[in-house]
DNA sequence: CCTACAAATTAGGTATACCTAACTACAGGA
DNA sequence: TCCTGTAGTTAGGTATACCTAATTTGTAGG
């Protein structure tokens, strides 16, 4: 059988499925396609088909599927991948204020251990950390009844003009890209000022009072969302 | 592929093999029957054949298994073992000291997470909770390189004569034991008179300086492990 | 000694979650 | 409209870790 030893239902494949839809849907969720999940997933196209058509006929399907029409997650898909993510950022946070871990490496150990705790581990970390609402990266941390506070940021990346934003947050994929940027003081809630690079298509940025600019490629732009800061 | 995420080199499954036949194998690591393995896993004994085939000849063998004559563990497979041993105890002490979990929770947790913390985590927490030689329930855990201080205790259940022990361990297999353990103050290092009983196959026991006694079964006296106190 | 029985093994099958290779569907350009 | 390429699907295969049923092994009792 090989049931793998689970908390909840669902085995871990399924799990970052769930996380994967969410994830590329965006805000508005958005129908998925095939290719993009098979790109975040690394697994072959021909396997995603096969596991969304398993999904989308069990009696409670966990998503929404048409053939050569994508996916979308249905309620029940939403309400857990919301639940695996308020695990994984809460097992960030833990790992980082309790357990002392370096920024770069919460990701891995949270990315493994989100599919096996409890629900009682869960609520014992909330509580020892005081039910905290941002992870240490910046993102939001859905709460148990399965929200999401949006937040109004925008990917440093698409930014168009020269302004001063503050740092809303940074992903937590990439882990040279963390090391740099926390030896840069590039963090959340610091001030960036950002003017776009004429040469390159990167950028020149100042953070909080410096008087120093120094560069950012488009690479790492692409991991830091930002919001505009009141003139 | 389905490859189960795990930190080192084996399944979740395997681990589990190694930790019975190291539970099995007793102090003197004799060698340990296919039954008993497939009772102790609750998995039929063709399914333990299997996998002990497979350990047997992989390169680095985990087990010495010779057909018809049973097993037992290779260096190897005793490091590892240990180290999930390791890991259980450092994780139950963990939950219990830092995250408040009751008596009766903690196997279960541990018996799941075990499988998937990293080598840093298992660092951290040690490091958290001054490097623990003993966890909850009295076992000791197993040191970094795979050292299992032996402790000279036995069974209450093959106590012969009357006399006043101190607790040594107590299993942490059985919820309903445990809490009934728990609620009577049976917990390591307590002080216990006992005195066969005549009617039943159980026991007539005190705790501490009580001046109660109360009846205990040979079930739960399996589960309590004591040392002879010095008259 | 030899038989009967329990323990162990082999053979063949299931489910999960992957893979590759071959085929189909659809959307945009000529 | 057709035609081509990309995206998606189907078919068939792998490894893990189980299962049941049938067979073999080894030993203890008659």
């Amino acid at each position: 059988m090989a049931a793998p030893r689970r908390t909840n239902g669902n085995s871990e494949s399924v799990d970052n499925y769930l996380k994967a839809i969410l994830s590329l849907g965006g805000v508005e969720q958005s129908r998925v396609t095939i290719k993009a999940l098979a790109g975040r997933l690394c697994v072959a196209p021909a396997s995603v088909t096969n596991m969304l058509q398993k999904l989308s006929v069990s009696p409670l399907p966990l998503v929404e599927y048409e053939r050569h029409g994508g996916v979308q997650l249905s309620n029940a898909g939403r309400r857990r991948a919301l639940e695996v993510v308020r695990h994984h950022r809460l097992i960030e946070t833990f790992l980082y204020q309790v357990l002392d871990y370096p920024l770069e490496e919460l990701h891995e150990e949270a990315e493994r251990l989100e599919h096996f705790i409890s629900e009682r581990f869960e609520q014992r970390i909330a509580a020892k950390l005081g039910h905290p609402r941002i992870d240490p990266h910046g993102h939001s941390i859905p709460t148990l009844d399965g929200e999401m506070p949006a937040r109004e940021s925008m990917l440093l990346a698409d930014v168009m003009e020269d302004g001063t934003f503050a740092i809303d947050s940074i992903s937590d994929r990439d882990v040279d890209h963390l090391k740099w940027m926390e030896a840069c003081g590039i963090t959340p809630g610091a001030r960036l000022r950002v003017r776009k690079n004429a040469s390159s298509d990167g950028y020149s940025v100042r953070i909080g009072r410096s008087s120093r600019d120094f560069d950012l490629s488009r690479e790492v732009a692409r991991d830091i969302r930002i919001v505009r800061l009141p003139k």
